[in-house]
DNA sequence: AATGAGCGA
């Protein structure tokens, strides 16, 4: 009794009752997995002796590259001249919080970039203005409504003798305009009543969706839950920023609806996904 | 908070 009333560690007692256990090793293997021996005492009162093979996955932390770029501002208004990173005083620094981040994150966006930068290279060698031969579609130049395409004479200046179809002009190809009532499907007249005639009877409207998403990501993310058909994430056409909203398209209705009721709350990146059927048949 | 394109070469 009074051998224990002194005692103020009694944890240490708890071990003294123990039987001395080896510490945990840990092997690194050549191709990259660590063996993990640990022992420990069951229930049973016996030693056992655990033996895992782990993979070990890197996580890399991804930053929104907007986010990184303002770090490196210098501070400005009231912080102003004030040393670089959050200041005690005024800031209080939250716990990193990791937050669902999806296994298909894309982790790096320099090296896409590139890729993506060579497809545009490509795409637009092919182009050939008509007027200027610039490297745009000649609906684009900045000439087009000042001068005709080379070798053309504009409508306007040929005399009305000019031999029909001499220069090849305007309206004497065979396979040239086509007005728009008559494009598409047979020529109909107009029976739908919006701008696009698509069918979105299983297309879905994603909001707040993360400006570094790419369409591939939700692509990936959507097909679990059927055959997508079509993704659209909205840009901004001169800057090709996000705009935060996608469409997703579905084959089959019913694809669509389940996947509208797994997909919504659906953490991807930073923010949760809302998710629902689009409007606008 | 937010409901999408470009047609060709």
């Amino acid at each position: 009794m009074s051998r224990v009333a002194g005692r103020t560690d009694w944890a240490e007692e708890e071990d003294d009752n123990d039987v001395q256990l080896p510490a945990q090793q840990i092997t690194k293997n050549k191709d990259g997995t660590e063996t993990i021996i640990t022992y420990r005492i069951g229930d049973d009162g016996k030693k056992y002796k655990t033996t895992r093979r782990i993979k070990k996955t890197v996580i890399k932390q991804v930053v929104n590259p907007r986010v990184a770029e303002r770090k490196a501002w210098a501070k400005f208004g009231q912080e102003k001249g004030k040393a670089a990173g959050p200041q005690t005083d005024t800031v209080s620094v939250a716990e990193n919080i990791h937050f669902r981040p999806v296994a298909n994150w894309k982790a790096s966006t320099e090296d896409k970039g590139e890729d993506e930068k060579k497809q545009m290279e490509l795409k637009n060698a092919k182009i050939k203005c008509r007027i200027c031969s610039g490297d745009h579609f000649t609906t684009k130049c900045p000439f087009k409504d000042t001068m005709a395409p080379e070798g053309d004479v504009a409508p306007a200046d040929m005399p009305d003798d000019a031999p029909g179809g001499a220069q090849g002009g305007l309206g004497t190809g065979a396979g040239g305009y086509v007005p728009p009532h008559l494009r598409g499907r047979g020529g109909a007249g107009e029976k739908m009543g919006g701008k696009f005639d698509r069918d979105d009877s299983a297309t879905l409207r994603v909001t707040n969706v993360s400006e570094m998403a790419e369409e591939q990501d939700l692509r990936d993310m959507f097909s679990r839950h059927g055959h997508v058909t079509r993704v659209f994430l909205a840009k901004d056409r001169e800057t090709g920023r996000a705009k935060g909203f996608a469409f997703v398209s579905y084959a089959d209705r019913d694809d669509a609806a389940k996947a509208c009721e797994k997909m919504d709350g659906f953490g991807f990146g930073h923010l949760i996904l809302r998710v629902e059927f689009a409007k606008k048949a």
